[in-house]
RNA sequence: GCGCUCGUAGCUCAGUUGGAUAGAGUGUUUGGCUACGAACCAAAAGGUCAGGGGUUCGAAUCCCUUCGAGCGCACCA
């Protein structure tokens, strides 16, 4: 059990014996340093439970304080705040377990299977900016979740079946007619592709664009898709050929982002379950015609709200994205039997995934002791406020960003970083820059996307961030110190670095919680702050008194793998110089 | 029309199980390298928390209301 809340249960444990009730008692940071380093705010709301004066209950509640002899400095304040400072011996003990064992200040939970759902990619598209914070956000909860003791298996879910797929053929039609794909019978070999990834950024866009203006492509659009989705052989075998190119390309993108899947599988996996799915829904007797088409029914009668029906069946049979969804959602529980599926998408699709977590369980396609959870997030808009574009209107692709970033990054590093290593570090840097960027705000917040945002290197940046840990290192990798530890401390400074050292863990339970990442970058940067302003006014290795100078590079290496921890869960790598 | 999310410093954003004096980065002004790595550190200035009302010992946070913004509302993905 972390420290913090160590201390907490055992305050709120001898609380109980001194006939005080305190629930759920958290120890909390103050925010009245001059005041004390804890405060504790419950005194006041028990006043109305105990029908006696806050003042009273928190004068009771010092003597059981005292009797625990974690704290010194304790006051009551105002109307009946109480504020502690942690006593030194007690501190410094808890440290030494921490640094010894970092599983010490970690609050571990019983282990979960969780499937997750993210990044979003589509096939015959290149990555966009848009894409990003799927990827980044996925990827971070689930190193978090497995951090904490999860069992997580991640699906990239590819968007790779639906009109985009007759777009894409339509235009390799435009383009190269005399491909034997396109013939009526299936040849004995087919021809070379003379397409690349390259090729691939602009054939979207452009059937796209024909298509918006021309109703007859979008017609021959409509067919291709129909005919693809129908089996015909020479189109199957064109996309699967497509899909791989794709794929490749994708993956080359999500590699860059250290973002993994398990499965790389798409929308078109689901098809061997796809009747079987149908048909379980069918004898539910819940699959019910409504205007042509086959619906579930999910409002309540209740909700003001009105719930739409969730439409599973097109009036001409077809099958629809929620469809597929749930063949999908019905594979994964055949497969894999998770405890929990989260699916972080953005939060335009909120409606769309509650339709589909009430159909699922209605029908029993998934049993209630499986928690289906949406995670929702800001989507990505330009400084007008609007979704974000280029100038041209088409979206930035994730590929030019990072261009843009490491342009950036490469007038600040240093010459002497040359050859092979050179590069590695360009990457590392830009791929920290980004991603720490797009983690700083609040998972649901819009954001607004400004180009500039990511290329200011100074202040509250990955940059800073691997700068400063960088620098730990370097400074612990000169030091000939045989045993360090924790011994005395000098001053607030030193001091106040150590504080922040035990948020650790209710920082990661918090996030875990939220499934926001903004926590760990925010803290991130206030502890290596924190440290850096300590670090700037103690020369550590200069120090002659053993005493601070062990306790100083405690302090160090211990703010050091802290640092090492969240950047690896966040994703992002730490260069060995820069 | 109905529903969801939101409005905090010039800009970009933190801050809701209600806590004391609302924070950070950036930008502006200013100071610090003969130093364990200056992509650093230190200081100043910058606020009717959209407006109004209510609950409370105590509100950026909870409730009501006005104004404003974005998004979503069955056969698209």
């Amino acid at each position: 059990m972390s420290i913090l809340k160590s201390f907490s249960e055992q305050i709120e444990m001898a609380a109980k014996e001194a006939g005080i009730p305190l629930q759920n008692f958290q120890l909390l940071k103050s925010n009245r340093k001059d005041l004390g380093e804890f405060q504790i705010n419950d005194c006041m709301n028990l006043a109305k439970i105990l029908k006696e004066p806050p003042q009273k209950i928190a004068s009771r509640l010092l003597n059981v304080l005292e009797k625990l002899q974690l704290f010194e400095n304790m006051n009551i304040a105002g109307p009946g705040f109480i504020n502690v400072k942690i006593r030194e011996e007690v501190l410094v003990h808890e440290l030494n377990q921490f640094i010894n064992d970092f599983s010490y200040n970690v609050d571990f939970h019983q282990s979960k299977k969780i499937f997750m759902d993210y990044g979003g990619a589509n096939i015959a598209k290149t990555l966009h900016v848009g894409h990003l914070r799927s990827a980044n956000l996925g990827e971070a909860n689930k190193r978090l979740a497995q951090y904490l003791g999860d069992e997580v298996i991640s699906d990239v879910h590819f968007g790779d079946i639906g009109r985009q797929s007759g777009m894409v053929l339509f235009e390799i039609r435009r383009r190269y007619p005399n491909l034997n794909y396109f013939q009526k019978e299936v040849p004995s070999s087919y021809d070379p592709l003379p397409i690349t990834e390259k090729d691939l950024e602009e054939i979207y866009p452009k059937a796209s664009l024909l298509a918006k203006e021309d109703e007859a492509v979008m017609k021959e659009v409509r067919e291709l898709t129909k005919e693809l989705e129908e089996g015909n052989p020479n189109l199957v075998a064109l996309w699967n050929v497509i899909k791989e190119i794709s794929k490749q390309d994708i993956q080359k993108i999500y590699h860059r982002l250290h973002t993994n899947f398990d499965l790389w599988e798409g929308e078109s996996d689901c098809y061997p379950y796809l009747e079987k799915t149908i048909e379980k829904l069918e004898k539910t007797g819940l699959l019910v015609e409504s205007l042509g088409a086959k619906v579930i029914p999910i409002a309540k009668e209740d909700e003001k709200a009105p719930m739409p029906p969730l439409v599973v069946l097109k009036s001409n049979g077809g099958t629809l994205y929620a469809t597929r969804e749930l063949a999908t959602l019905f594979s994964r529980m055949k497969r894999f039997s998770p405890d929990e599926v989260w699916y972080f998408a953005d939060n335009r699709q909120e409606l769309y995934f509650e339709q589909i977590f009430r159909a699922s369980y209605l029908t029993k396609l998934v049993p209630e002791t499986t928690k289906l959870s949406y995670y929702g997030f800001g989507t990505m808009n330009g400084k007008d406020g609007k979704p974000f574009k280029t100038r041209d209107g088409g979206v930035l692709s994730l590929t030019a960003l990072l261009s843009k970033v490491a342009e950036e990054i490469e007038l600040h590093l240093s010459p002497e970083i040359q050859g092979i290593e050179r590069d590695k570090v360009l990457e590392q840097l830009t791929i920290a820059t980004v991603k720490y960027a797009d983690f700083l705000p609040n998972r649901m917040t819009d954001y607004i996307f400004d180009i500039e945002k990511f290329v200011d290197l100074e202040g509250k940046t990955g940059p800073y961030l691997l700068y400063s840990t960088i620098r730990m290192k370097s400074l612990l990798q000169k030091s000939k110190e045989e045993s360090i530890s924790f011994l005395k401390f000098k001053d607030e400074k030193d001091r106040n670095v150590a504080l922040l050292t035990l948020d650790f863990a209710s920082v990661l339970t918090h996030s875990y919680q939220s499934k926001s990442l903004h926590e760990i970058a925010e803290y991130l940067y206030q502890l290596t702050s924190s440290y850096n302003a300590f670090y700037q006014e103690h020369p550590i290795l200069r120090e002659t008194e053993d005493a601070y100078r062990k306790t100083w590079l405690a302090l160090t290496k211990l703010v050091y793998q802290i640092n090492v921890s969240l950047l690896t869960i966040l994703g992002i790598e730490i260069p060995e110089k820069m």
